[in-house]
RNA sequence: GCCGAAGUGGCGGAAUUGGCAGACGCGACGGUCUCAAACACCGUUGGGGGCAACCCCGUGCCGGUUCGAGUCCGGCCUUCGGCACCA
């Protein structure tokens, strides 16, 4: 195929201006990006990368493009940016291509990697490709199993049995943070529970300063999320003591409440089943009721546990503790309502103030005795419990007291009589990372006879995993029917050991790749701290709001880690952070190959240009609400850029100088416009406005064109207007204003030079036209000099024969006047 | 149930601090070029009334504050998102 020379080229044809340039900018490095620049900040923007699932979606594109575009435009404003790319290669979906037959996890994943790379270098954008990464390669995952150690000797990776979630369809648990619903986040199977060893990372050693977002200029939503999915609680814990030991020796049981003020109303205790204590507490007699309870709880599904219409039901376990505070004795109870993973797994019971309670009472003909007063309360029993503020009554020395302040007053004296004391608990549970699959990096653990728990030495990693495994989903991982990758020497004594068989969840991956971008190539360390320095954290991050709880979380967790092992600077991950929308399907709905309603960005791209489509995801709304996308609509970015390419390349008649054919005034007002367009641009920019931003640019070109057709223009004035024009063009759009740049003489490359400043004077107006109300009406508009004083308006409005009429006849109460944004006047009745 | 965000033409949307509602674009309608067409060009386009100049109505609903409300306040309705037997 010949390409053809530029000066062939009459119409604008995406195809070619763009192939030419992406060759161009990759043969000159335009966008390789050093460490440092002498005179140039450093500037870190980054686009979450994508997952390696085949091809680039049209999401991919609504997310990077506008990212790439707020690089470029820093770049502009003298940064040295990085802006890099990598895919998130590890995961399940690449595993159960291969169960389904053809191809091996590796095999499918670089394939799509090397496919999305292409779809990827079709966008155009100024991402750095010599730092990419590819999670699933050794040279990455080695790094993350070194993470992993570097947690474990931090003591913020440990190993334990817990009830995990476990999707019988994908054959592994799954972290709290992927069951939606009680259903399993990737395949919506109901998730059941099973007791099992995992690994997990102590992310709850953080929960108050993952809290803390004071610092961070993030969306608003996405720090609530986090703050709901974290979900401090302030509260109290409080001690009750046994009638009698329990067969184990425990002497109390411990409660957590965010009620202290309500201790004297505490007429039972309930246990969750799976409490540590039910078996050694339980008496003979209430066994059989008891272990039955417990079987039957175990088997109910998070969803039926969790749901709150289900009437609540429970078993007494025959034994008393003692309400220390007034000395009632409090029989002990198991309850699925309660949950052992929250607080302490116990709650002390208040029928009268929690209406969870009130239920169970009611249900078992437990007492429900009134201790805060609800307004005018005359003793009667409750309908319903009274969980509003009150009065304390039946409470003994604590009696009259409010109770916000008795909640204070009963913790504090707890704590004096060490029976408890004030307490916080937190919604948030540890991460659990451990998966039962073969396509992610080896947890790097060796379990020896002798030895227990030992990690692998730092100088043996990576764990390869091993290329030739079954592939069958038996529950546990492909890993540990491969003898030669389970059987290994033990590094401490050297005795046969067997390897751990899980692969960490593929968030690990991700929690600290944009650690690695700076420092990509290293085969020393994970990121080396001088190249952290130089760009952590990252100034700018963009990404979907869907992350809030997971990745977004997780790689703060990790950051405070990397912090604390000194090897980044800083507390936060992401200074900035921009939570783009989500785009639809045509129809409004969420795209989908079995809702037939997706458009593919090749298509897209192959059919109007990368440039065209990349401004039409930038037009089509506010950037972070995202929307269905409209076919028809491109069409129009497309003879915008058309129109912008014939008012570049095909040149007005020029007027000349001081011959009148030149008017002055419209030489400075298409002046005017382009500095009012790069003013308002500018600050589009600043606020992610990029629907605006583009609007913007259409409408300058709008102008030009009027200007052109118009007769003789101003050669200065053009000149500059149309220069403004394309510097203004090259972050949304960058192959044509590459081209028109280069095409109007300017040096290579447009995506080097300055980002223009507007010029003051020209934003100033000399005349403006002011509206006219009267009552608050319109009724007239006014041409006036800018900032003329009030009385010059008044009597200038007051002769144009529109408003005289208005005014005849009545009495002038009031004129508002707001320099350069409208006069009204206020009428009374008619005068005389 | 609790928390949060949003409701503007046929459609996507725009509108500093309260100050010309509907920028920009799609679609539609009319026209130009063309044998024909559009990924071309020009024009019209919130609704209603009027020959016209113009007038009235209009930003989810009801009320309020104000000379003036899409914007502020109170009360609802709808949609979307998060959390939810979390003590």
């Amino acid at each position: 195929m010949t390409t053809p020379t530029r000066t062939e080229i009459k119409r604008y044809r995406p195809q070619d201006v763009e192939r030419r340039w992406r060759e161009h900018w990759a043969a000159s490095g335009l966008y390789r990006t050093p460490d440092h620049v002498p005179g140039r900040e450093n500037w870190y923007a980054l686009t979450m990368f994508p997952y390696t699932s085949g091809d680039l979606h049209i999401g991919h594109w609504f997310a990077m493009a506008p990212s790439d575009a707020l690089a470029r435009w820093r770049r502009m404003r003298g940064h040295n940016v990085l802006f890099p790319m990598g895919f998130d290669a590890f995961g399940l979906p690449a595993e159960n291509a291969a169960i389904k037959g053809s191809l091996h996890p590796y095999d499918w994943t670089m394939a799509n990697i090397e496919r999305m790379r292409r779809q990827l270098q079709s966008m155009g954008a100024m991402f750095d490709w010599s730092r990419e990464v590819n999670t699933s390669a050794p040279e990455y995952y080695r790094w993350t199993q070194w993470w992993f150690l570097q947690l474990y000797r931090m003591g913020l990776a440990y190993r334990a049995a817990a009830n995990a979630n476990w999707c019988s369809s994908c054959q592994t648990v799954l972290a709290n943070e992927q069951v939606v619903d009680g259903r399993c986040e990737r395949c919506d199977t109901v998730v059941v529970q099973r007791r099992m060893e995992q690994w997990f990372l102590r992310t709850t050693r953080y929960a108050d300063e993952l809290l803390q977002h004071d610092e961070l200029d993030w969306p608003e939503h996405v720090k609530l999320m986090q703050r709901n999915w974290i979900g401090r609680s302030e509260g109290a814990e409080v001690s009750f003591a046994l009638e009698q030991p329990a067969s184990d020796g425990t002497t109390e049981i411990r409660v957590f409440t965010t009620r202290p003020d309500t201790l004297f109303g505490v007429t039972f205790i309930v246990l969750a089943p799976e409490h540590a204590l039910v078996d050694a507490l339980t008496t003979p007699s209430q066994r059989a009721a008891v272990d039955a309870y417990v079987e039957a709880a175990a088997r109910t599904t998070e969803i039926e546990r969790q749901s709150t219409e289900r009437a609540k039901t429970g078993v007494f376990t025959g034994v008393y503790c003692v309400n220390r505070l007034n000395g009632a004795r409090v029989p002990i109870w198991i309850a699925d309502y309660v949950f052992s993973t929250y607080g302490t797994g116990a709650v002390m019971a208040v029928p009268a103030h929690d209406q969870r309670d009130f239920e169970f009472a009611q249900q078992y003909g437990l007492e429900a005795p009134v201790v805060i007063a609800p307004p005018d309360y005359d003793g009667a029993p409750l309908a319903a419990a009274y969980v509003e503020l009150g009065t304390l009554v039946a409470s003994g020395r604590f009696d009259g007291l409010p109770n916000e302040e008795a909640k204070r007053a009963i913790a504090a004296h707890l704590a004096e009589q060490g029976w408890g004391g004030p307490s916080v608990v937190y919604r948030l549970r540890d991460w659990l990372i451990s998966r039962q699959r073969y396509w992610g990096a080896p947890i790097p653990i060796v379990y020896c006879e002798a030895c227990g728990i030992v990690p692998v030495p730092e100088a043996e990693l990576p764990v390869r995993l091993p290329y030739d495994v079954e592939f069958l989903p038996t529950g546990q991982s492909p890993l540990a029917l491969s003898e030669a990758f389970v059987q290994v020497e033990c590094p401490q004594c050297g005795a046969a050991a067997r390897r751990e068989t899980d692969t960490m969840d593929t968030f690990m991956c991700s929690s600290w790749y944009f650690m690695r971008y700076p420092d990509a190539q290293n085969g020393a360390t994970a990121v080396a701290r001088p190249a952290a320095d130089a760009w952590l954290p990252v100034d700018q991050y963009t990404g979907g709001a869907e992350h809030a709880t997971m990745h977004l979380l997780y790689a703060r967790f990790f950051y405070k880690a990397a912090r604390d092992a000194g090897l980044v600077p800083g507390d936060e991950p992401f200074t900035r952070y921009f939570a783009q929308g989500q785009i639809l399907g045509p129809d409004g709905r969420r795209m989908s190959k079995s809702r037939g309603n997706v458009v593919a960005p090749d298509g897209q791209v192959e059919r109007w240009g990368a440039d065209v489509f990349r401004a039409y995801l930038m037009f089509l709304g506010p950037w972070e609400q995202g929307g269905p996308y409209d076919v028809d609509g491109i069409v129009g970015v497309s003879r915008w850029l058309h129109r912008l390419w014939s008012v570049a390349v095909e040149a007005p008649a020029f007027g000349t100088h001081g011959s009148g054919d030149v008017d002055a005034a419209a030489a400075r007002e298409l002046r005017a416009v382009a500095h009012r367009t790069l003013a308002r641009v500018t600050d589009d920019l600043v606020r992610y406005r990029m629907n605006t931003y583009i609007a913007a640019l259409m409408e300058l070109t709008n102008a030009l064109h009027r200007a052109r057709e118009a007769g003789p223009v101003d050669r200065g004035a053009w000149d500059e207007a149309l220069r403004l024009a394309t510097l203004m063009l090259a972050p949304a759009c960058p192959h044509l204003a590459e081209e028109l740049w280069e095409r109007r003489g300017g040096a290579y490359s447009v995506h080097e030079q300055v980002w223009p400043e507007p010029d003051a004077a020209l934003l100033e107006r000399a005349t403006v036209e002011l509206p006219v109300q009267v009552n608050g009406r319109l009724r007239d508009r006014v041409e006036v000099p800018a900032g003329v004083a009030e009385v010059d308006v008044r009597a200038l409005v007051e002769a144009r024969p529109r408003i005289a009429e208005q005014l005849a006849g009545r009495r002038v109460v009031r004129v508002i006047y707001v320099p350069d944004r409208l006069v009204n006047f206020v009428l009374g009745d008619a005068a005389s």
